[in-house]
RNA sequence: GGGGGCGUAGCUCAGUUUGGUUAGAGCACUCGACUGUCACUCGAGAGGUCGCGGGUUCGAGCCCCGUCGCUCCCGCCA
C-alpha cells in the first residue's frame, strides 16, 4: 500500500491523518489527528508532544504563538498513553531543528486545539522506552498486554503477521485454492497429541475435542470434489509448551486432488517465496531435497541446518582393524563408528571438550570420543591405536579434532546432531543472514518401538506408503518409506506433509498395522473417513505450515509470544484475561462434570 | 514428570559472595522553574509485604526447607 493511500484510506471523521505518514509534501496543510502519548517535553512557554499511532509518531508543538493559553496548559499536563484529538497545521521545522531519527522529523504540528478523549492512568509498564532500556518482564507483559501491545516492536509484528496472512490468502486463491472452514468442535482421537476436551451439556458424559489439525476434513473436502483446499486453520494441542511452541496455533493447511508429490512441493516453494519475498527476502525458486536416509546419515537429524559442514561421515571400516577395546566391541555388536571433523577444534581445551561429550551423554551416548590433531601429532585415547592405514583414511589436517560415536544409529545420530550444532556454534560457522531451504522426504513409515516392536506411524497414519516399497517389500511395512515430506529452514520444519491414502482398503490395512485391527474398532474411530474414501476417494496429498513460527522468523522475533496477540504462558495460561479458571458448582452440573480433590 | 535460570520501588537493576545502622541508583510519578526540545534540562518530593510460608540466628533481602509465578531445556508434541 503506498502512504498516500493507506493515508487516506485511515482518515476518518474524527481525524484526516495519521501521525507517522506525514512528510515535507503536507506542509501548509491543516490537519486533525488522534493519538496515543508518547512521551511529552515542557519546556514552560513551548511543550512538545510526540504523538503515536499504528503508523508512527509525529512531533506537535504547543506554543503561546499559535496555540492559546488553555490548550497550552491541557498540553503540559496530559499524562503519557492519554489518547488525544488536536487539531493543527503542518510546518517544516528550520533545518537545525529537524530529527532525522524520526520519519517525520522533517515537519511538525503546530497544534491550535487539543482535546484529551482517553485519559490514562500512569501506565504499569513503559511504552516509550529510553536508549538502551530494557522491556519489562515477560510476566508484566502479558499481564498487561494492553500496554505491551502498544509497542511499535510488537505493532510491526502482529501488522507483519496481517501481511503474510493476506499474502497466503492471495496466493492460495489466485491458484485456485477454496478457502474452507472446519470445525471447531470435533471427535476426539486418541493418537498424537492429547486433545483438549469441550463437554457436551446435551449429551451427559460425552465431549467434543478442538481439533489438532482439520486434517480428516480437509480428506474430506478432497472425496466431495473441492479440489483444492486451503485454510488458516487454529489448531489445539494439550501438551508442554515451548519457546516456539503454543497450546494454540495457527497452521496454513492446503489440500489438492489429482497431485504427486512434486506437486505440492512445488506449491510450497512458492507459497514460501511469496511469504518470504512480503518480508523482504528472494529465496531460491527452487528447494534442494534430501531423502530422510541422508539427513539422518550425514547431519543426525531430519530437518538439518545446511549454513554450515561439519558433516556426519562413517568411520566403521576406518576402526574395524583397530585393537581398540570400545569401537571394537561396538563394531562386533553390529554398531558403525560415526563422528565428525571439527577443523580448528584441537585447540579447544579438555573441559571444552568435555562438554561436547556432556551433550551426547544428555543424547544417550555412552560417550565421545576424542581425537587430536595438532604440531603433527595425534592425542586421545585411541592414538596409539592408530595405524598407518588408519590415519591415511582419516586424513586429518593440523588443527583438527574428530570426535566419534559407537553405538547404534538411534542412539549415535541424536548425539552426533547435538555436537554438531554446537561445534558450529562455538567455531561461528552459522551466517545468520543465510536462509537455507531443504525439503526432507522419504521419511520411514513407522517407528518401531524398540522394547515392544509395535509400530507406530512417523507421519500420522493417512500417509501414503512409497509404492516402490509397497512392491519390493509387501509383507515388511517396516521398511516402507512414506509419501511423506517436511520443509526444513536452517534447522527449523516450517512445516510438513504427505501424500494420503485414497484406497479404503489400504488405510484400513494400515489402522491394522498400527495395533487398530478390528473392522469394529476403525470403524468406531475412523468411520466417517473410510465411508468418505469408500465412496469414491481421488488421489490427494497437502502439506501443513505452521504460521505463527513462520511469522516468528520473518520478524526475527525470539519467541512465539512476540508474534501472537494474547499468548499463553509456558504453564498454559492466559495471564491477561486469566485463564483457565474454577467455574461454578452450576456449570460443573449443567455440563455433568465433578472435579475431584486432586485436581482442585 | 525431570533439570537449569530468574523473582528487591510502577519499570530496569545494584545490594546476596563474607548475615549487622534508616535497603540504594536510573527511568517513570507528584510539585516547582524554564520559549525549540526530541531519552529536554535543573531543583524538591513521594514511593518497599526484598514473590509467599516456615526455620536457623541476638539479628535474615542475604543462610536452610517448602511453596507459587515467569522463563529455557529434556521428556512429550501421530
Amino acid at each position: 500500500m503506498s502512504s498516500l493511500s493507506e493515508q487516506s484510506a485511515l482518515a476518518t471523521t474524527l481525524r484526516t491523518d495519521t501521525c507517522g505518514l506525514l512528510r515535507s509534501d503536507d506542509v501548509g496543510r491543516t490537519v486533525r489527528l488522534g493519538g496515543w502519548v508518547h512521551r511529552s517535553r515542557d519546556l514552560g512557554g513551548v511543550v512538545f508532544i510526540d504523538l503515536r499511532d499504528r503508523t508512527g509518531l509525529v512531533q506537535l508543538a504547543f506554543g503561546l504563538a499559535w496555540s492559546d493559553a488553555e490548550t497550552l496548559r491541557l498540553a503540559a499536563a496530559v499524562g503519557v498513553e492519554s489518547v488525544v484529538l488536536c487539531e493543527g497545521d503542518i510546518v517544516a521545522r528550520d533545518a537545525d531543528r529537524q530529527n532525522p531519527d524520526m520519519q517525520t522529523g522533517a515537519i511538525e504540528v503546530r497544534v491550535r486545539a487539543l482535546r484529551i478523549v482517553g485519559p490514562a492512568v500512569t501506565p504499569a509498564l513503559p511504552v516509550a522506552r529510553g536508549r538502551g532500556e530494557k522491556v519489562a518482564a515477560e510476566e508484566l507483559r502479558l499481564r498487561h498486554r494492553y500496554l505491551d501491545l502498544r509497542r511499535p516492536e510488537l505493532q510491526e509484528n502482529l501488522v507483519l503477521r496481517h501481511r503474510l496472512l493476506q499474502v497466503s490468502r492471495r496466493y492460495l486463491s489466485e491458484r485456485g485454492y477454496l478457502e474452507l472452514e472446519t470445525p471447531i468442535l470435533t471427535k476426539p482421537t486418541p493418537e498424537g497429541a492429547r486433545d483438549y476436551l469441550v463437554p457436551s451439556r446435551v449429551h451427559p458424559g460425552e465431549f467434543y475435542a478442538l481439533p489438532q489439525s482439520p486434517q480428516i476434513y480437509k480428506q474430506l473436502f478432497m472425496c466431495c470434489g473441492f479440489d483444492r483446499y486451503f485454510q488458516i486453520a487454529r489448531c489445539f494441542r494439550d501438551e508442554d509448551l515451548r519457546a516456539d511452541r503454543q497450546p494454540e496455533f495457527t497452521q496454513i493447511d492446503i489440500e489438492a486432488s489429482f497431485v504427486e508429490r512434486e506437486d505440492i512441493l512445488a506449491l510450497a516453494e512458492g507459497l514460501i517465496g511469496a511469504l518470504w519475498l512480503e518480508a523482504g527476502h528472494t529465496i531460491p525458486a527452487h528447494f534442494d531435497r534430501m531423502s530422510y536416509h541422508d539427513a539422518m546419515e550425514y547431519y543426525g537429524c531430519d530437518r538439518p541446518d545446511l549454513r554450515y559442514g561439519l558433516r556426519l561421515a562413517d568411520y566403521t571400516a576406518v576402526f574395524a582393524p583397530l585393537a581398540f577395546a570400545v569401537t571394537a566391541s561396538a563394531i562386533a555388536a553390529g554398531s558403525r563408528v560415526r563422528g565428525l571433523v571439527v577443523p580448528g577444534g584441537a585447540a579447544w581445551s579438555r573441559k571444552q571438550v568435555d562438554e561436547l561429550e556432556a551433550l551426547a551423554k544428555g543424547a544417550g551416548a555412552g560417550g565421545l570420543l576424542r581425537l587430536r590433531y595438532a604440531d603433527g601429532a595425534y592425542d586421545g585415547p585411541l592414538a596409539k591405536f592408530l595405524t598407518d592405514e588408519a590415519r591415511a583414511a582419516l586424513a586429518l589436517t593440523d588443527g583438527d579434532l574428530a570426535l566419534f560415536v559407537a553405538a547404534p544409529d538411534r542412539v549415535a545420530s541424536p548425539a552426533l546432531d547435538r555436537v554438531r550444532q554446537e561445534c558450529a556454534r562455538r567455531c561461528a560457522l552459522i551466517d545468520e543472514t543465510m536462509q537455507r531451504f531443504v525439503v526432507v522426504m522419504d521419511f520411514p513409515m513407522f517407528e518401531e518401538d524398540p522394547a515392544t516392536g509395535a509400530l507406530a506411524a512417523v507421519h500420522h497414519p493417512f500417509t501414503a506408503p512409497h509404492p516402490e516399497d509397497l512392491v519390493s517389500f509387501p509383507d515388511h511395512p517396516a521398511r516402507w518409506r512414506a509419501l511423506a515430506y517436511d520443509v526444513v529452514l536452517n534447522g527449523t520444519e516450517l512445516g510438513g506433509g504427505s501424500i494420503r491414502i485414497s484406497d479404503p482398503a489400504m488405510q484400513s490395512r494400515m489402522f491394522a498395522l498400527l495395533g487398530i485391527g478390528s473392522t469394529d474398532e476403525q470403524e468406531r474411530r475412523f468411520g466417517f473417513l473410510l465411508e468418505g474414501l469408500r465412496a469414491g476417494a481421488p488421489p490427494h496429498g497437502g502439506i501443513a505450515f505452521g504460521f505463527d513460527r513462520i511469522a516468528m522468523l520473518l520478524a526475527g522475533a525470539p519467541s512465539l509470544r512476540d508474534v501472537i496477540a494474547f499468548p499463553k504462558t509456558t504453564a498454559a495460561r492466559s495471564l491477561f484475561e486469566g485463564a483457565p479458571v474454577a467455574v461454578s458448582p452450576d456449570d460443573l452440573a449443567e455440563l455433568h462434570l465433578t472435579v475431584t480433590e486432586t485436581s482442585a
